[in-house]
RNA sequence: GCCGACGUGGCGGAAUUGGUAGACGCGCUGGAUUCAAAAUCCAGUUCUGGCAACAGAGUGUGGGUUCGAUUCCCACCGUCGGUACCA
């Protein structure tokens, strides 16, 4: 009897469906194990063989947990808002919901496919009503809370206006946005609409002019992981900055805990160096410097106030606010002038010409604190308005930046870090001795950094200071297709919070998903509905994509709850996610907001713990092979068009357009000898029909019009292509569905295959060539149960020694690699257990028994079937994970390498107990030592017990 | 530039704390079976020399530590990912 894996797998998965197998409880006497995916944005393009790499890994080890006697939870579900639903709706006039229920159903057809164990009774859809009335919930509590530096954790806005009214903001410790600070009567003396104001300042959901990443031809506005070199990611429309009204969550104010907790998780070096990155966390100093001739200050932070003395002038951003303060007469129309060249470079320009040094002296000049020394202030676009305070003191002898600066505007340098001890070491190294700098001469840089804060705070002209580069997270999109704001604006314009229970407030109906004027979200259109009876309008913009899926992971511990985003006792049942598997592109996004909302929620005491992924593996992507024919660029002898093989592209031909080419057409794909003949030619052309006409040099001769025309010598019609290693997409054409190959290998084989490609954190080309390996594992494994006649093989008896030896050495083997995600060595010890037991032609019921458990995660419908056939019960699952036994695995001799010097030369049995000395003695006697050690002193015998023996001579 | 990861046969990749480098699979070569093919099975397969036994070289390059280094340290080269005027 054959192995059939189609018949198989519909028979136990239909099983599994009817008899809920993989629903799970809340309530268990089994301790808990929480392994998540990242759930997908269902897209119209389905899954490619790509996406279901990390959901295999993470089955396995849900499947894996389970049989360790865990109650797993183990679920999936949909980021079902999103821009692309929302163009596609523009374009074709579906409704966003309508078309992603429509993908839903897709992406929950092939994952069906692929044998997977999620509890399908707890899928979130973000786009649900009953999902996004907790998503408006939350933000509703951040905005009814601010961050208080003091406690260290997020309090009740009635908190602080409590504190207002009693002591004014002086004594307020919070993360903010207010400048002014007030005493309880002025507090009490400002209107509702002040008071509103300065409430916003402080709140953790709050409402801001910002400038934004502007996208006119999407007629929406972006976050920063949406742009790539100042365009798009999506389309690659060009992006502005504007400045609009916009909610922004306060995600600073944990900036610190962000940090700091990444040491907590067990998370891969370079995901927290990117986190650690992203947050920037750097330690100076804030220093205030007086303008000659004015009232104002300038506020710098500087990471080296140790080189005040060679600060010889200072740089404003140019959109600083007191740029137009301190900018004489005689200088208004070259700054006016500057400041319109820097307004009219976009985003993009200034990013590509990054190195250039552009700027502007104003007129003024600042007073250097410590020695009294007047100094030029200039503008320039080097200095960003977002970082620190906009402005800088320059010290062009010890920054790069300014060096360049100085240079190119003859501005003056002074040397004060003396550096010939260090040789070596860069502008920016901060180490030295201080020269030419006052007090602080003859001292070490690090000592003089100390020195000078001391100084600046006794002087009273600044603070020590921690600055990060981390942003506010920016939360309006003027978008359909996302969660509403739960927000309404009285007639002064004051943000009122909608009351939980008029949530959900649910997404209006709309015919027409066009931006409104004026870059206002298409809900602006529907005015009955932002217009509400007692005078208020509703907020018309919605949230981001990542409002959604900064909380997923909570909700499927209670998909179902109408009274809270989940219980307390469902919460506290299943504390964390024990294991997040999913790609690194969230490594700065969904992660890092993810955990900013797990902190909010922890200070509030809705969650028991203060990071929400305890561990983190990071998938790498299946990547495909692109096929590419090269196109002349220049026409030549008449043709429109002349396609060149890869040999000619070898002569040196430069001028080549590449054209990706449907895989289905190519010879060989992915190989060395990735070609078409004159028949995928052709094919190709009635692809392709503006190619018609073109002339197709092949290896040895010339395609045209359906004619091969060889060389002399020719006996070579094919067109090499030229394959390079991308993207699997759509317009590669080149993507690979699981669909296809599960139809012709089942899904067992399909994910042990992918499992058997490489390390899962590595990305790898997709490659179908090798997969008839694991496929013939799988025969193998099948005909240990029945020969080819159909004969059934499995007997009761006593397992040998040997069989024994074979099982327990997998089990060692596949627990071990298990528990440290290396899937691709687990299936390699199945491989040889296999082969291993069909040499000894074991068909012994108490072996094969432990081998079905043993690969169940792996294979899971092959191993419900074989389960059965040993007369078992279903439900693999509910049997425990075989361990291995050490005595098994013993053996009465261990074979030694003999190395001479390190180099081995030989092996030698030895009984397994013999002693060190016993060895030590044993092996100098040996022969392969004699003749090695001839004419030479043993000098030393160096035993590893069950390792190795070496000698060394002389 | 900075941060992080990595570099092993023709290919994907093994080698858990330093201890027989190349497991397992693909591919390839030879053989068995077959009218033939597919499938299956057996043997071989790091490179160089040799019929062979065997010898030499060998984990990006150069150096170091060690009885012993793919593994640890230093420098360099290369690939990939992230980030970018962050004061």
């Amino acid at each position: 009897m054959e192995y059939n894996p189609r018949n198989i797998e519909h028979k136990w998965r239909k099983y599994w469906d009817e008899h809920k197998i993989y629903q799970i409880s809340n309530d268990s006497d089994r301790p808990k194990y929480y392994v998540l995916d990242m759930f997908p944005y269902p897209s119209g393009a389905g899954l490619h063989v790509g996406h279901p790499l990390g959901y295999i890994a993470s089955d396995i080890f849900a499947r894996y947990k389970r049989l360790s006697g865990f109650n797993v939870l183990h679920p999936m579900g949909y980021d079902a808002f999103g821009l692309p639903a929302e163009q596609y709706a523009i374009q074709s006039g579906v409704h966003p919901a309508v078309s992603t229920d429509q993908n839903i159903a897709k992406y929950r057809q092939q994952m069906d496919n692929l044998g997977f164990s999620f509890d399908w009774d707890r899928e979130v859809k973000t786009s649900e009503p009953g999902y996004y009335k907790w998503t408006q919930w939350i933000f509703l509590q951040l905005f009814e809370h601010f961050y208080d530096l003091e406690a260290g954790n997020a309090l009740p806005i009635g908190e602080l206006i409590a504190r207002f009214e009693k002591e004014g903001n002086r004594s307020v410790k919070a993360a903010n946005g207010q400048e002014e600070t007030f005493t309880a009567d002025k507090w009490k003396a400002m209107s509702a609409k002040q008071q509103a104001e300065v409430l916003m300042n402080y709140r953790l959901a709050y409402r801001r002019t910002s400038y934004v990443n502007w996208c006119e031809a999407l007629g929406t506005v972006l976050a920063n992981d949406e742009v790539k070199d100042g365009l798009s990611e999506r389309g690659g429309h060009p992006v502005e900055r504007r400045a609009m009204l916009q909610w922004s969550l306060r995600i600073t104010a944990y900036a610190e805990r962000l940090l700091n907790d990444l040491d907590t998780v067990n998370w891969s070096d370079s995901l927290k160096a990117q986190q650690r990155n992203w947050i920037g966390r750097s330690e100076g100093a804030q220093l205030f410097f007086e303008v000659k001739d004015s009232e104002e200050k300038i506020e710098i932070f500087t990471t080296r106030p140790d080189t005040i003395f060679g600060a010889t002038y200072m740089v404003l951003a140019p959109e600083h606010p007191l740029v137009d303060d301190l900018t004489t007469d005689d200088c208004l129309e070259q700054v006016g002038d500057y400041l319109k060249y820097v307004g009219s470079r976009t985003e993009r320009e200034r990013m590509a010409e990054v190195k250039e040094v552009t700027g502007c002296f104003i007129g003024a000049y600042a007073i250097n604190p410590f020695n009294g020394k007047e100094i030029p202030i200039w503008i320039g676009e080097y200095v960003l308005m977002e970082y620190g305070t906009g402005a800088i003191m320059a010290v062009p002898s010890d920054d790069e930046r300014d060096q360049a600066f100085a240079k190119k505007f003859g501005l003056e340098i002074i040397d004060v870090v003396d550096k010939t001890d260090y040789p070596g070491a860069g502008l920016h190294d901060k180490i030295g001795k201080m020269i030419n700098s006052d007090f602080l001469t003859g001292m070490e840089v690090k000592d003089a950094i100390q020195a000078t804060n001391d100084k600046i705070e006794e002087k009273g002209i600044g603070k020590r200071r921690i600055n990060y580069k981390l942003r506010d997270a920016n939360f309006s999109r003027q978008r359909y297709w996302g969660e509403p704001f739960p927000i309404t604006y009285d007639e002064q314009g004051i943000a009122h919070a909608n009351a939980v229970s008029e949530l959900p407030l649910e997404l209006p109906e709309l015919e027409d998903f066009k931006p409104a004027s004026g870059g206002q979200s298409p809900l602006a259109r529907r005015e009955d509905w932002v217009q509400l009876p007692n005078g208020h309008r509703r907020e018309t913009d919605t949230m981001p994509g990542f409002a959604g899926s900064s909380w997923y992971f909570l909700r499927y511990m209670d998909a179902h709850n109408t009274d809270a985003f989940a219980s307390q006792e469902a919460i506290n049942y299943w504390q964390d996610v024990d294991l997040y598997v999913g790609g690194t592109e969230h490594a700065v996004g969904h992660l890092m907001y993810s955990r900013f909302w797990h902190k909010f929620l922890y200070d509030k005491g809705l969650v028991p713990t203060n990071e929400p992924f305890k561990k983190l593996i990071n998938q790498g992507m299946i990547q495909g092979v692109i096929e590419y024919l090269y196109l002349m660029k220049e026409k030549r002898e008449g043709y429109n068009h002349f396609m060149c093989s890869r040999m000619a592209a070898q002569k040196g031909i430069t001028e080549f357009a590449k054209i990706p080419v449907h895989i289905d057409f190519v010879q060989a794909y992915g190989s060395d000898e990735s070609h078409l003949n004159v028949d995928s030619i052709k094919k190709f052309i009635d692809w392709r029909p503006d190619y018609t006409d073109a002339i197709f040099e092949c290896g040895n001769g010339i395609f045209h019009n359906g004619v091969f025309t060889p060389n002399a010598d020719a006996t070579d019609s094919t067109l090499y292509t030229h394959s390079e290693v991308g993207k699997m997409s759509k317009r590669y054409y080149n993507v690979v569905n699981p669909d296809d190959v599960i139809e012709r290998y089942g899904s067992d084989c399909f994910r042990m295959y992918e499992m058997f490609l490489g390390p899962i954190e590595q990305s790898k080309p997709w490659n179908t060539n090798s997969i008839d390996g694991v496929s013939k594992f799988l025969r193998k494994l099948w005909s240990l149960f029945y020969d080819e006649k159909g004969n059934f093989l499995v007997a009761e008896g006593e397992a040998s020694k040997e069989e024994l030896k074979a099982l327990h050495a997998a089990i060692k083997k596949v627990r071990n690699d298990i528990e440290r995600f290396a899937f691709n060595t687990c299936v390699s010890a199945f491989m040889v257990c296999v082969n291993e037991l069909r040499r000894l032609k074991c068909h012994k019921k108490v072996i094969l028994k432990d081998l079905v458990v043993l690969l169940a995660p792996f294979a899971p419908h092959l191993t419900e079937e074989l389960w059965e056939l040993l007369g078992e019960q279903p439900s693999v699952h509910l049997s425990s994970y075989p361990e291995h036994n050490e005595d098994f695995l013993k053996e009465d001799s261990t074979t030694y390498p003999i190395a001479i010097n390190g180099k081995t030369r030989g092996k030698a049995d030895f009984p397994a107990d013999a002693s060190r000395e016993d060895l030590s003695a044993a092996a100098v006697d040996l022969d392969v030592v004699k003749k090695w050690a001839d004419g030479k002193t043993i000098r030393k015998v160096i035993v590893v017990p069950g390792r190795m023996i070496n000698i060394v001579v002389s």
